[in-house]
Order: structure tokens, then C-alpha cells, then sequence
DNA sequence: AAAGCTGACAACCGCAAGATC
DNA sequence: GGATCTTGCGGTTGTCAGCTT
């Protein structure tokens, strides 16, 4: 519909001029956001209110971040695309700053071809040993008391393959609490979380990004949104120690509810995001 | 150096759903 | 209640820069 009146009216197309970006920011800081079809009217830009409504949303429209996506928001969209599929528009809340469309870009170009080369998994798992390594030594270095298991966590990689009794039994026997290592070896969520999820995950990150995520079983398909659940269930907003563990097969029932209620107590995600 | 390839990104299109008349 | 308009979403295409051959 649009598509035809827009023709007919002989809207411009292709790339936008700093001139006209100028005129359509002006108009929402003017009228604010919404009303696209107005904005022809009112700026005297010659683009559809389809055009300048995608023109706002994924380039002028304040808080967007440029450049890359960082490996952990990479991870994120992996998980949640195992879950959500393409709801680009949906993935997209759960990534402060970036768009729908950079998204869906961004899975074409890396993880839609990744995920069918299935490589993935081959991949991530020497990662998790890596890792895994790395936080043992570290710990024995600095003869710190050991907080988890980590055997145990290690010969669940070297299994998972062969069983899923990881979760229902080591973890629920364990409270682990390796899943978020800061800068001080201890395994909490810094109060920060709160102000956005991506940037404040990697100014925490104690060992390298991309070693970092191979700690995740991104194996497991609830494996994102158990974090979330165990999250909303443990954090406090000025006291988010952080837990990992629990009953994974109680929460296979309710998954997809838990992870709808971390979203909307704001609990992981930031208190601005949506508003 | 030039042609071809690939990745990254911006933008368009068709469609569907909700809002408004 | 139906027609029209508006908005948003997902799929797709076009363009350009950097890399490879």
C-alpha cells in the first residue's frame, strides 16, 4: 500500500543526505517520534513516512550503537534466534542500541552461515575447556578456595554429548557461582548490569571476550534463558550476587514465561531500554 | 593493476495488524 | 462494520569498501 503511494507520489529513494537527516531530526525533536506520514508535510523532505520512520529507527535515532556487535552480543543472538527465530524486531529489545535490521544483517552475513557450516559446536567446546583451564590456574595461583567445582564442570563438557544429567545433577547439587567472574574473581553481576547489558558484560569480562562466552552452554537451547531466570530470581538491585544452577528440567515447563518476567522487572536488562 | 569476490550496511518492498474515519 | 490509513516487521536487494586472485 505504502509502496504504491509512494510511487505515485514519486517519493526520493536511496541513500539519505546529511540535509535531510538534519530536517527529519529536526521534526522529531520537534513533534517526536511517530507521525511519519506527516513528515513530508511539515519538513518538506520528498521521502515516504515509511522511509523516514526507518531512517530514524536504525540510523538517527539517539542511543544507537555503531560498529561492531561484540562477541557476547553475537552470543546473545545466537541463543535467542535458537529460541525466538527471526523475531529481529524482538531480539533486537534485548540489545540496547542496535536495531533490528542491524541484526538481521549481521546473521546473515556471520551466524546464518556459521550455524549451517555446522561448525558451532566444534568449535565452542575446546573453548570451554580452554577457559575452564585458564580460571583453574588462576584460582591456584592465587590459592584462593575453590567455589565451584570445576572438575565436575569440566567432565560435563567432555560428556554433555553423552547425557544431560549436568544440569539435573550437578547443578542442582551445586550452587555454582563461576558463570560470572569479574576483575575480583568473584562471581557476581556488578550493580552496573542495570544500566545496559551488553557494555557493562564486557567491561566486566575477566578473561578475553571470546573466551568468555564459550562458558555459556549455548549447547543447551534453554541455556540463555536459564541465566535470565536464575538472574531474576537471585539479583537485587543493589546486591546482584549471582548463582547459577538449579532445577533445569522445573524450569523447561515454564521457559518461555520466566524469561518474559526477567524482561519486564527490568532485572537484566536496563531500566531505560524500553521506555 | 585490474577483475572478481565477499562482507557490511543502508534502504526498499510487500505484507499484516492495529488505528482511525 | 467496512474502508482506508498508519505503523511495524521480516525478507530482500543495492551499493560500496576491502580483500583475494
Amino acid at each position: 500500500m505504502m509502496g504504491s503511494l509512494a510511487t505515485q507520489k514519486g517519493w526520493r529513494k536511496g541513500p539519505w543526505t546529511g540535509e535531510e537527516d538534519k530536517l527529519l531530526s529536526e521534526y522529531v525533536s520537534l513533534h517526536g517520534d511517530g507521525r511519519w506520514s506527516s513528515v513530508a508535510k511539515f519538513t518538506g523532505l520528498n521521502r515516504s513516512g515509511k522511509s523516514c520512520r526507518l531512517r530514524w529507527v536504525n540510523y538517527l535515532r539517539p542511543g544507537l550503537k555503531k560498529g561492531q556487535l561484540t562477541p557476547l552480543e553475537e552470543e546473545i543472538i545466537i541463543e535467542l534466534h535458537a529460541t525466538l527465530g527471526n523475531k529481529w524486531s524482538t531480539i533486537a529489545k534485548y540489545l540496547s542500541g542496535r536495531t533490528d535490521n542491524e541484526i538481521k544483517n549481521y546473521w546473515r552475513t556471520h551466524f546464518g552461515k556459521r550455524e549451517r557450516s555446522k561448525h558451532k559446536k566444534k568449535l565452542q567446546r575446546p573453548k570451554v575447556k580452554r577457559v575452564l583451564k585458564q580460571l583453574k590456574h588462576k584460582q591456584q595461583q592465587e590459592q584462593q578456595p575453590q567455589e565451584y567445582d570445576i572438575k565436575s564442570i569440566m567432565s560435563h563438557e567432555e560428556t554433555v554429548n553423552e547425557t544431560k544429567s549436568f544440569e539435573t545433577q550437578n547443578c542442582k547439587q551445586q550452587e555454582m557461582g563461576f558463570m560470572y567472574p569479574t576483575t575480583e574473581h568473584q562471581y557476581t553481576v556488578p550493580n552496573s548490569l542495570h544500566e545496559g547489558f551488553s557494555s557493562t558484560w564486557q567491561d566486566s569480562t575477566l578473561v578475553d571476550d571470546d573466551s568468555w562466552f564459550s562458558l555459556w552452554d549455548f549447547d543447551e537451547p534453554q541455556g540463555f534463558s536459564d541465566y535470565v531466570d536464575q538472574f531474576s530470581k537471585c539479583a537485587m538491585p543493589n546486591q546482584a550476587t549471582f548463582r547459577v544452577g538449579g532445577d533445569y528440567s522445573m524450569q523447561n515447563d515454564v521457559k518461555t514465561s520466566r524469561f518474559d518476567d526477567a524482561y519486564d522487572n527490568d532485572l537484566f536488562y536496563g531500566k531505560d531500554m524500553f521506555g
